[in-house]
DNA sequence: GTCATCATGTAAGCCGTTACATGATTGC
DNA sequence: GCAATCATGTAACGGCTTACATGATGAC
C-alpha cells in the first residue's frame, strides 16, 4: 500500500521523501500519519528492485544539465550512472541548496522508472485481498484515472459488495442483537448504519458516472473496432476538471 | 485496545476465547478481523498479570460447584487453585462438553478479576494518545457506561476537537489544493468531509444529551452532597434501554 | 469416513512506530 | 549562538496476521 502510494506520487513529479511524505499527509488519510522511519526504507527498497532512481539534484526544468557536477568536480566522464551521482550528491550539498530550494542535506530525488510504472499499474488493479479496508479503497480510488474505465468499475463494484455487506450485518445487529444493546452501542450502531449507507450512496454515484461515460464514449467513435486486450494500459487523457 | 475490549466483554460475563472472538466480530468494528494468534496470546498475558482468572467449565448457574472435579478423580485437596483448575481442565474434557455445551476441547472460561476491573477502568478513561484513530474512540464509546458522566463528556469533547480539526483540514486542502486534483480525488475529499461533518453532528448530540442529563440529574435529587472524587467508581445504572 | 465447527495454542514474519543519530540552512 | 525547519537515515521494538499443529464432536 505504501509502495503504491509512493509510485503513484512518484509518477506525477519526481521528489525527496520529505516532500513526499507532505504530499502523503495532504492527501492520503490513511497514510496521513507515516513515519520517516518507514518511509525511506520504503524508497530503498524500491530503488534496489529498480522501480525508481535517484536523479541528481537540479531545477525541474533543466533536467538534463550537468553544469552543477561539471562545475564542481573533475569528473571522468565515463563513471556508472549511479555512482557519478552519488559522487554528484555529496559535492553538490550547498550548490543545490542555491540552486535548488530550500535547506538541504543532500537531498535525493526520486523518479519512477519503466519497471516501477508496470509494478503500479500491477498494485493498483490487484484485488484488496480480504481486509475491509477503507485506507485501501481510497488509496486506489485516487489514483483511479491510471485504471481503464472497465477496472475502475470493478474497483467500484467490489467496493459496493464489501459495504452492502456490511450494511446487511449492521442491520441484523440492530434488528435481533444476540444479547441487549445499551444507549451508546446502540447508538454507535446506527450512526455506522448511516455512514456505511452514505458511503454506498457515494460509491453507486461514481458508478453510474462510469457506466454512462462509458457508453458515450461507445456511441460517436465507435470507430477502430472494440479491442478490449488493451484495457489496463490505456492511457486515459480524461482529466474532468468540472 | 485489544486488552480494553476483553475486560470489557468479560465484564458482562465470563466467557471462553472461542465466544470472545464472536462477540468481538460482532459488536466491535475495528476489531472485527481479529486472529485467534492475537487474542490467545493476550489472554494469556491478562491471566498472567492476574487481571482475569480461568473458572473450571460450568454452567453458569453452579458457578461453585466442585463436583466435577470431585467425580473425575482423587484430588490431593492442597493443590494451589492454578495446578487443580489444570488438573481439571485436562481430566474433565469430556464431561464439560457433556455438561457445559457444544464440542469442546477442553475449554477455558475467563473471568475478569478485581484487578482486571481497576485495569478496565484505567485504560478505558486514558486518552487515545494521538492517532486520530476511530476504531479506539468507538470501542471506549461502546463501554461509555462505565464511565462516569464526566468522563463520558471528555471522551466526546476530546473526539470533537479531532473531528474538528480534521474537518477543517479537509475544507482547506479542497478550497486551495496545492496542487490540482482530479475528478476521483475530490470526489474522495468531498464525501470525506461529509462523512466527518456527519460525525461531528452525531458527537455533538451525544454531547447535548449527556449535558442534559448531568443537568437534570443535579436539579431533583441534589442531595449527598456533591462529592467529585468518586467519581470513576460511580456504577452508573442507566441502561436507558429506550 | 470425512467434513464442518468448535476450541486452543505456537512460530514466523510483516509492517509499522518510536526513538535515536546526524547534519545543513534560515531566522531571531 | 540557538531554535526551527529541512533532510536522511538506523535500531529496537510492538502488535497483529498467517500458517501450522492438535484434537474433540456432530452431521451427512
Amino acid at each position: 500500500m505504501l509502495e503504491l502510494a509512493v509510485l503513484g506520487l512518484l509518477k506525477e513529479k519526481p521528489m525527496h521523501g520529505y516532500d513526499l511524505r507532505k504530499q502523503l499527509r495532504a492527501h492520503f488519510g490513511p497514510l496521513a500519519n507515516l513515519s520517516f522511519g518507514s518511509l525511506y526504507p520504503a524508497l530503498a527498497r524500491l530503488e534496489a528492485a529498480g522501480d525508481v532512481r535517484t536523479i541528481s539534484p537540479s531545477s525541474p526544468e533543466a533536467r538534463g544539465q550537468r553544469l552543477l557536477e561539471r562545475g564542481a568536480l573533475p569528473l571522468t566522464g565515463s563513471l556508472g550512472g549511479e555512482r557519478a551521482s552519488l559522487v554528484a550528491r555529496r559535492a553538490t550539498a550547498k550548490a543545490a541548496a542555491a540552486l535548488g530550494g530550500r535547506g538541504t542535506k543532500a537531498r535525493k530525488i526520486y523518479e519512477i522508472t519503466d519497471r516501477g510504472n508496470e509494478l503500479f499499474e500491477e498494485l493498483l488493479d490487484a484485488p484488496e485481498g480480504k481486509s475491509d479496508d477503507a485506507g485501501s479503497f481510497s488509496l486506489r480510488l485516487a489514483f483511479a484515472r491510471h485504471l481503464s474505465p472497465q477496472a475502475r468499475i470493478r474497483l467500484l463494484e467490489r467496493r459496493r459488495i464489501q459495504l452492502t455487506d456490511r450494511l446487511q450485518r449492521t442491520g441484523l445487529s440492530l434488528a435481533r442483537p444476540d444479547r441487549a444493546l445499551d444507549t451508546y452501542e446502540r447508538s454507535i450502531a446506527e450512526h455506522s448504519r448511516e455512514t456505511v449507507a452514505s458511503d454506498i450512496a457515494w460509491i453507486e454515484g461514481l458508478l453510474a458516472r462510469e457506466r454512462r461515460d462509458l457508453d458515450e464514449r461507445k456511441k460517436p467513435a465507435s470507430q477502430e473496432g472494440n479491442s478490449p486486450r488493451t484495457a489496463y494500459t490505456t492511457d486515459v487523457d480524461e482529466r474532468t476538471t468540472t
